[in-house]
DNA sequence: CTGTTAGCGCTTTCAT
DNA sequence: ATGAAAGCGCTAACAG
């Protein structure tokens, strides 16, 4: 138990007053030199780290985060994230904070646009972005640094950009592990379907299409064989996809295995459950309740988790510590990839919520 | 943003003083029945939450804490369980806690007694306790209750005691989920080897057997009949094992699967990586550096994580809660299984660290 | 039983 | 550039 060292002991060790230390620690200036390195060294040499109780609760000022990210509908993906921002909201309570949010459809470019057009108006002290678009998300991100205003992607990274860091499950070594996954539990040679929607407008940062580009990497390098079809899918017109999931499977009947790129994996579920077709091992992504509920039947094998929740989590925690104590955080943090089955769903689930509680 | 509701508020609205409501928050009684109402019902309706930070500077009194878990060297399991202890110490640091360690040789019953025995006479407020002897899990556990001192398992359970709560991976889905994946990464028919250990001198708490009872139930379930051959090994008398494990692999050419129910994955991993064994898959349990290594170099195939770190976190922090805000926890908590493998391990270990803290 | 009051350690304002 | 002092909201000791 480390005996608890204050500014005061720091203080006076500098030979100097409290209100001086704590000009040191947050580089608020007007300090002379010779003071500086006197608090500096002591702060050192006492191992000095501030009560963060009590720093909350004496701060005053107030700070205003806009928070940018895809609209979304109950058990969806997003949903999580945003669960996780309230936790860290609720968890740093005190701190005056306030958000705004500024939710576009990911399948629209232009609203994404205008979303991001008024971010800058709003005079933010602190964004969070959630990234579909690389141009849009580009420009924005360019704006944001010369206006000196600091961000954080969220499932997602835009090159050329400065974020001050970055949430994200790496869309690559995903499609690399899901093809690892699938072609262990069908065998070498059997069959395989691929559903990979892609964005309308953008192809460019489209997560699935890296998350192919792993999964290619992996057949490449073992030399797999297992024949693969498409399976075509439209976001736009749902209502078509029942029949060309169905041309699929009655064109290839050997199919064995499927790989649905996207948190899409229960259409594909919920067609092989009304079909009663047992005979396929379908893997996924994202713990969406629709999903989980295809593990839990046996309609899905694997489920990959992307920890959507911490991810939000961090990403607000990331700047609050930045905004407040000036902690500079690493900037590229790659989630775990978790690997998800009927036998360990329930226990993931249910730490979402407990695990990183305070 | 809840705008913030401090018990002065709260006084005022039920006509008290703010010391008549912390009374009434934290029971401590010397509260006339009419006041006690008038304050329950103002803190319902505004909807009063204490501001944690504040309390946490607050407070007065000194908790003692013991903590009794196995010895273990460097990399081992309980290294990462105190680590997590430690984590919560300093997040909650500020709350006067004092914890005492009294640490036991897991494979001695004598020593786990001897340190046991002490632990009522250090009067502590709470204990922790990582439990391998059942029996004399059971004996502490019932004196402690009996003493009115509140503890938690960790790792552990011990059947007719009354923990406050318990941080646990259920041993049984464990054992399950390997044969499920090792069985998936071997295809049917193939042989496995399966190595586990067992704790001299108590066999009844050992998590390792109801592994193999998981284990046995999917062979069960799923009619399998990949043959099953045992290798014997020596916790106390290492230096046999390389023999022991030689002498199956010789006798039994055709083992294209192991399953390893102990942290211990790493030996036989060793073995295989000296021998250049190339065509058998290894799983195991625990993210030990040696298991991780192993893991990296190909050597085990999958391995099983159970969040060591954040047991011990969270037993901790469960603790603070109730010692402090008289939070009762939910007993029964099941960690999650992890899914380990070359893939994504290194985001996994990146993050045990991060994640949580705070 | 109840109200008053003195801290907890840090931040921030106000004199100097 | 610096020190002194007034809070932040809660807890706990004390006086009545």
């Amino acid at each position: 138990m480390a005996q608890k060292i204050r500014i005061k002991d720091v203080a006076e060790l500098a030979g100097v007053s409290a209100g001086t230390v704590d000009r040191v620690i947050h580089n608020r200036g007007n300090v002379s030199k010779r003071n500086r390195k006197a608090v500096e060294d002591a702060l050192q040499q006492m191992n000095y780290h501030t009560n963060l109780h009590v720093s909350a609760i004496s701060l005053k000022k107030t700070y205003k985060v806009v928070i940018a990210i895809p609209q979304y509908s109950e058990g969806e993906y997003w949903e999580s994230v945003v669960a996780g921002i309230t936790r860290a909201l609720n968890r740093y309570s005190g701190l005056n904070v306030i958000c705004e949010y500024r939710h576009y459809n990911q399948f629209d470019l232009f609203s994404c646009r205008s979303a991001y057009e008024q971010i800058l108006s709003l005079r933010p002290d602190a964004a969070i972005i959630g990234a579909t678009f690389r141009d849009e998300a580009f420009y924005l991100a360019n704006q944001l640094t010369d206006a000196g205003i600091p961000f954080v992607f969220i499932d997602s990274v835009v090159e050329g950009t400065s974020p001050l860091a970055y949430f994200i499950a790496d869309p690559f070594t995903c499609g690399y592990l899901m093809a690892k996954l699938i072609t262990m539990a069908i065998g070498p040679d059997a069959e395989i379907a691929i559903m990979q929607a892609v964005r309308v407008g953008d192809e460019s940062a489209n997560t699935t299409i890296v998350r192919k580009a792993g999964f290619m990497k992996y057949y490449e390098e073992h030399k797999l064989h297992n024949p693969l079809v498409r399976i075509p899918f439209s976001v736009v017109n749902p209502e078509q996809n029942e029949e060309l999931i169905g041309d699929v499977f009655q064109q290839n009947p050997a199919i064995r295995g499927i790989v649905v790129l996207s948190s899409r994996g229960y259409v594909i579920a919920d067609y092989l459950r009304r079909h009663d077709i047992r005979h396929t091992k379908l893997i996924g992504i994202d713990t969406l309740p629709r999903n989980i509920d295809a593990l839990q039947t046996g309609h899905i094998e694997f489920l990959i988790g992307q920890r959507p929740e911490q991810q939000g989590f961090l990403a607000m925690q990331t700047l609050f510590k930045y905004l407040i104590y000036k902690e500079i955080p690493r900037t590229r943090n790659l989630m775990p990839i978790d690997i998800i089955t009927k036998e360990n769903v329930e226990m993931y689930t249910e730490f979402q919520h407990t695990a990183v509680e305070g």
